[in-house]
Parts: C-alpha cells; structure tokens; sequence
DNA sequence: TGGGTGACTAAGT
DNA sequence: CACTTAGCCACCC
C-alpha cells in the first residue's frame, strides 16, 4: 500500500497513539505538537487511517467527536472510561477540563485552574 | 503548477 | 448554548 507521505501522517499517528486511555487530545492540539495548526490536515489523516488508530481520543475544541462518528466514539469512552459531560436531548461531550491530554505540560506557573474545581 | 476539498478553529450573531 | 462566517494547512487530481 502506498507510503503516503510518511512525514506529517506518520507524526500524527505517532501522537494519537501515544495518547494513554481515557484522556483525549484536539485535532488543533495535535497539530500544535506537530509545530503546525493544519487541524484539517490531521483529520484527513483520521479519516484515511482511523481504522488503525484510536481516532476516537482525538476530539474537536469544543469537546465534540467527530461528525457522524460520536456513537462509535461513546462506545469507546465508555469502555475506557473517559470523563464525559451530558447535555440534555443525549448529546454528550468530553470534559477536556479533565480528559484533555497533553503531551509536554509546563511545569512552571501554578496552574491550579485546571487542577481546583 | 494550480485548484478544490475536509473526522478543524476561533470569533461573531 | 447553538448556529454561521471566514481563515488555515496539508493532501489529492
């Protein structure tokens, strides 16, 4: 099978796999770990490779999974225990307030407004 | 070489 | 809180 430009698709496979279970991480974040803000870009790598990476940790900004793709993905939030905010009608959204992972936090500043609700 | 698209984001209504 | 508009980047034909 083709060998698609292994350079930023191999990357954004290596991140979304390097995201432990029940934490989730935004397509932007992604991108920001790549050096870039092709959030698009990393959701067409998704899209082509999403069978065989868990795409489902990987959320929108808002919280949302991708469209069309949000019953697959609570099915895995639910496996995996990820921590999920409900809004009435049954729509739900990851809390990234807790679920949202990152890859190289700063230890410097207090940031206590993510760790004292 | 150029143009169009998309599993997105941020800001405004 | 939900929907709409404009902007950006990488990939495909």
């Amino acid at each position: 099978m083709a060998t698609p430009s292994d350079d930023f698709v191999s990357r954004v496979l290596a991140v979304v796999d390097s995201i432990p279970e029940g934490r989730v991480m935004t397509y932007g974040g992604v991108a920001a770990a790549l050096g870039s803000r092709a959030a698009r870009a990393v959701g067409q790598v998704m899209a082509y490779y999403g069978g065989d990476v868990t795409w489902w940790r990987v959320v929108r900004a808002s919280g949302h999974p991708a469209v069309d793709h949000e019953s697959r993905a609570l099915e895995r939030f639910r496996a995996e225990g990820t921590p999920l905010k409900w809004a009435a009608g049954g729509t739900f959204r990851v809390d990234l307030r807790a679920a949202l992972f990152d890859p190289d936090p700063d230890p410097e500043d207090a940031g206590d407004a993510a760790a004292s609700p």
